[in-house]
DNA sequence: ACATACGGGACAGCCCGTTACT
DNA sequence: AGTAACGGGCTGTCCCGTATGT
């Protein structure tokens, strides 16, 4: 009673599985030649997608990079950070964690590609309204996230002498200065490096901070 | 009896002066648009310059991005960040000075260009092993530069609980990322902010600060 | 049970209408920018149409050429000048009042849209052997209409001085050149100077005309 | 001690030619197929131009298309119709030639590609302002030629019944029509009649026409 | 030192038509 | 009858680099 003799060719409509896949690969080719680096043919042949599947479900490639930024940066970060945070026993203990964890999985990779995230950020915030809105969003929720926990902290008895939202600002560009610097230097070192500053700094300090 | 008339003549013999308007107006497109969304046809009206001159100065695209980066942000990095380091009382008050000329340029301008070094380190680092390597030293420098007076500072008196070296990464880094997260934003809170954490961590503990 | 809900359901089963919209804004469309300028995809967003009914109805975009001249260019004649000139009291007569209402049609509106058999005939006459055939037929009739009422003109007694078919050519010429330099100076003075000329043409001769 | 042996395939700069190849592959194309059935890649296999080249001279398609109506249709305007036209005895002996020469023309090729004024006005002068505006200066030109002729006719003493501009505008009206009917027909018989016709009434009413 | 002409190959986007599916 | 996914190929434009010419 099958429906369909297994040896004709048939052409199956799975237009998520498409656009996952396309989303994928434009994800991964963003992040390792730019946007700009990146064709629109690169991804089709990568992701085994004819020209007019991709525009059908992506007019220009622009909207690849909102899809992108949407669908996937905003998801890692999610996942690399935002719940990492919220779910550890303080800031510190996350931050120490996540860069630990970010380090590990670069040594384990031979290049170092950088921080999806900022990576976009610079190339793509001044070319285009959207694109740079989209980003700012991403940022926003992450360094919100921090802030949150950061409060948590406080409100647990883990003081902090600078404002909440301060901290995760800092935290925030001390991250992706030293992944800027990791990529320019094809080193984790500096994510290293940070990963100490930033631990010692949101360490509780032995006895109550004099003031400010 | 010449053909063409004295004043409609044009191209006056300036190697230099040509050369030199190259690379500023390559150096700025570089970091508006990036080196990638940047065509050499762009760089050659925008200087009036014709392609045959561009050649004769710069064979390819790339040799002008690593003139960029030698003769440009290499000077810029000078001029804004080791020099005033250099000459600063302390680095706590250099880097305050700093962030703060930072602010107010940015302010005075409308848009948010960000780091230059930054820009081409994220579109660079990973394209070209040449254009990564300048970058990496322009870095190293920027680096060496505040770890040498952190040194000078803790010879004269001004502990740190921390390794030079780690700290200098930490300040670059920090100013890096603020500034990625200055141009996502197109704002200069960032900045703002982390300046002033940057500050605080500079600021030899046990002590109240002088003022500010 | 449905899984849409009837209020959102969209689909109204109307073969004919939706036949009709297409036909309608195809020849809109064919007559402002002309077949090759007109995607499918024009005339599928314009008519609200998707692809799959367009191909029901028209499995290729020449079904839809060929459909506009048969059943809307073919009628547009029809309707401004087969039938105005065979109910006029003679050829002069109505032709001067087909001019005359081309004139004020035009006036009315904004642009110069020119003659839509015309637009078609000079794009595609060569094209396409099928749409060569349709124009041509269009173009004969129109001119049969003429030379009929020229022929019943001269049985009432206003002679002519030249073959009835002679001069509904030079009439159907003369308009569609008119309005090509109509369209190409978008303003109404060829029209106007032409059925002029016109007139004076089919004017009888050996008396001096009556008026006007 | 030659400098080069002359077996070595050599580039010749041959600016001027490259550009006349090229508009002469554009204006055959443009009429035979039309603006836009006719595409860059076309014009640039049957001119032997390699892209670059044809970026050099022409930046865009509509650059190319002004170039044709400026160098190609005008002159062809210029060849065909304004010089007979004023070095003929009197504008109907003009024309009259000018028919018979170009039904003598079409005879000979096999197709009836049309006027090439025609078909690019149909095809452009809604599509572009700068392209109908040339259009409109070729016509005016052509228009202004016969408008001169008709009062120096009428200067000789060869009146006429109706001012000479409108009836400039007839003849061109006419000619343009009857070449897009005899395109629509592929046959020149059109433009025989409105010959016919056109010299009827030119003729000076009143007396008996010569011969002919 | 500088200018123009040119070579090819890519780029993003769009085209028309077809096929799977409801 | 109608919808949405999909296939490839083509469009105009632009790219960077080089060669020719002064």
């Amino acid at each position: 009673m099958a429906k369909r003799p297994a040896a004709a060719r048939k052409r199956t409509n799975d237009p998520q599985a498409m656009r996952r896949r396309v989303l994928d690969v434009a994800a991964l080719a963003f992040q390792s030649g730019g946007y700009h680096s990146t064709s629109t043919h690169d991804i089709m042949r990568e992701a085994g997608v004819t020209g007019g599947a991709l525009h059908h479900h992506f007019p220009t490639k622009k909207a690849i990079a909102l899809a992108v930024l949407r669908e996937r940066v905003a998801q890692a970060v999610e996942q690399t950070w935002i719940a990492p945070v919220r779910s550890a026993r303080t800031v510190a203990d996350g931050i120490r964690d996540i860069f630990a964890g970010t380090v590990a999985a670069l040594d384990d990779r031979g290049r170092v590609l950088g921080c999806p995230l900022n990576n976009l950020a610079l190339e793509l915030s001044l070319a285009d309204p959207d694109l740079r809105n989209e980003i700012e969003t991403i940022f926003d929720r992450w360094r919100e996230a921090i802030t949150g926990k950061l409060r948590a902290d406080g409100a647990a008895g883990t003081e902090q002498s600078a404002p909440a939202e301060d901290l995760a600002t800092l935290v925030v560009a001390t991250y992706s200065g030293a992944m800027a610097m990791a990529k320019a230097e094809q080193s984790t070192a500096p994510l290293k490096v940070c990963a100490r500053q930033l631990a010692a700094l949101l360490r509780p300090r032995g006895r109550k901070p004099s003031s400010r």
